[in-house]
Parts: C-alpha cells; sequence; structure tokens
DNA sequence: TTACAACTGTGTAAAAGGAAACAATTAACT
DNA sequence: AGTTAATTGTTTCCTTTTACACAGTTGTAA
C-alpha cells in the first residue's frame, strides 16, 4: 500500500504520442518549444518540490537566481530580471523572499543608490549546492534523446533565441 | 499627448545583454529553452492581446487549441492535452470556455461515452484562420536572427525533446 | 458481478504573472 | 540652479495559471 494508485491519473502515463497533424504550424518553433519547455520543466520541478535532506525547499525559480548570483556576485536586480525575462515587479518579490530566509543579501552602492546588488549567503550558497548535481542529472535525463552533438546545437541555437551570447 | 510617456518602462527597452557568467549551467539547455520561450510568447501573446478586428479574443492556448483541432476534427480532449503538456484538470476548462463562446463543439460518441470528441465550428474556424497570418508573421520575426537551416534545425531538435514524431 | 482502470469534470487553493501607480535617485538640458 | 526626463526598484491590484484532491461515469477483465 506504499505504492500510491496511479488511479485517474492516467495522462502521467508515458505514451507515444500518436500521429496529430499541424498543418501549416508543422514546422513552427513557436508552439514546440512551448511543449519542449513544459516538458522539460515538469521533471525539473519534480525534482525540486521533493526538497533536500532537510526538508528545505527550493522552487526552479529561486534555484536558477542563486544560481546566477553565485556566479556573478553583485549583479543588479533589474539586470538580472531582464536576463531571465522576468518583471522587475516579479523578480522584487523573488528576491524579497529570498532575502527573508537569509539566502541572499541586497546590497545599495554609493555610486548609483537607486540601484541594488544582489549577493549569495553562505547558507544560499550551501542549498544551492545541494541542489545542483539533481538539476544537472535530471537534465541529463529530460535530453537524453539527443545526441552529443545534437545537445549542443540545440542549446547553442537557442542561446540565440534567447539573446544570450555565446561564451 | 497622444504618445504615452516611456518613463517607468526602462524594462521594456531592448539592450544587448550583458556579460553574465553561467559557470557549470553554461552549456545547459533546461535554463536557456525556458528564456528563449519566454521571449518568443512575449511577442506572439502582445499580438494575439490586440483581438482582431472586431474586437474578439483569443489567448496563445486557445488559438493553438483551435488550430490543432482544426487539423484534426474529433480529436480526444485527453489527447490534445498531453500532447500539448497541459493537465486534464485545465483542458476542461479551456475547452468548456471555447464551447461557451461557439468555437467548437464536444461530441461524445455512442462507442465510447468516457471520452469527448471535439471539432472546430465554422465561427471558430473564421476567428482562428483571421489570427493565423499574424501568428506566422511574429513567429517568423522571434526567430529572425536564425538562418533558415538553423531555424529548422531547432524545430527539429525541439520536436524530439517534445517527444512528437517528425513527419 | 465485482473490482479496477480509463476518461473527464468540479472546486478550490496556491502560485505565477502582468499592469500600473508610485517613490527615490540620477542624468540631461536650458 | 532649476526643470524635465530617465533609471531603478517597490507596492498594490488583478488576472491567469497550475496543482491537487475528489467525484462521476463508462469500459474491461477476472
Amino acid at each position: 500500500m506504499i505504492e500510491k494508485s496511479l488511479k485517474n491519473h492516467s495522462q502521467n502515463i508515458v505514451k507515444t504520442n500518436e500521429d496529430i497533424k499541424l498543418g501549416e504550424f508543422e514546422n513552427i518553433a513557436g508552439l514546440v518549444i512551448r511543449v519542449a519547455q513544459l516538458k522539460a520543466f515538469d521533471s525539473i520541478h519534480n525534482t525540486l518540490k521533493k526538497g533536500d535532506a532537510d526538508g528545505n525547499i527550493l522552487k526552479v525559480g529561486e534555484f536558477t537566481v542563486l544560481q546566477i548570483i553565485s556566479e556573478n556576485r553583485g549583479i543588479r536586480q533589474g539586470t538580472l530580471a531582464d536576463y531571465l525575462q522576468i518583471k522587475w515587479s516579479n523578480m522584487s518579490k523573488l528576491i524579497y523572499s529570498l532575502e527573508g530566509r537569509e539566502l541572499l543579501t541586497r546590497y545599495i552602492p554609493r555610486n548609483n543608490r537607486r540601484s541594488v546588488e544582489l549577493d549569495i549567503t553562505d547558507k544560499g550558497l550551501a542549498l544551492m549546492n545541494g541542489f545542483k548535481p539533481k538539476i544537472l542529472e535530471v537534465e541529463k535525463q529530460c535530453f537524453s534523446m539527443l545526441k552529443d552533438e545534437e545537445y549542443k546545437t540545440l542549446t547553442s541555437l537557442l542561446r540565440k533565441v534567447a539573446d544570450w551570447p555565446e561564451e
């Protein structure tokens, strides 16, 4: 009785997609990019929502923000929002929550007191790093149907669409 | 005075993305696919929310559903939900709304009265077709930074991720 | 027949997201 | 200096989306 019944969850059963016609949208990236993204994020979301060993929880957006801050100490809030295509108003709320949990700090620099510079705390770093291997693992699974070369190509093309310069 | 001030909307101004480090996530598709999708859908969303000449409105999901039904007359509700990675419960509400606006019909076949087969109405077809050229136009713009060949490659790879068989 | 699985619907609460007004600071211009 | 404009982030309100638990109906198979 440990295993929960899958009753009423037939939608979760993996089945091969039927032959569905898309007409003029057969080769339209705008549609398929949405579905591909939902599919990938569903796995990542499921992984994150379980929390870590201590029951701490990080949402996908929160993990992402912390990860980027850890690589870009002092990044401005608005810059981060623009980069991730998040509205400033929503980024404010996200940052407020993370600050309240002492996962990051906000610093207002003297040379521009309108802006807010973000830095991750040790606590935030530890939490984020705890999830990192799991995320990387799930990521691998999500795109396991692609060959290494295809995966690299996909990432590269998506970076262009997202307007993220190649390193 | 006709032109509205852009004050407080600096986040809408297109600017080149700064050099942001992603660390181990530099080449991780899971992150960039999200941002790329948001970027593309923002344009599509802006186009659709203006409505057509008569002020009729179609949301992105609604357009998509109508478009696919038009190409797959009689498709089942659950099949459509699975294909688009939408929960059945939410698809119910979406379909309910479209039915109320007489854009599609629900038909319960005699041989399986649990299922619901969908068909688009003339009204739905007309509305959807009215938006179609706009969508295709915006789509073109969204991915205009890609060469034709790159675009085809991207679509093909995304179809694999979404588990949509190639035609 | 009985039990279980498949398919869809409902209702509700939570989360996410957008719009717009607002405030504070800085830059730009006359 | 004084006015205006642009930048940066916050707050509030509202809509949309999503998840989840549950119910109802029909099909299937023991």
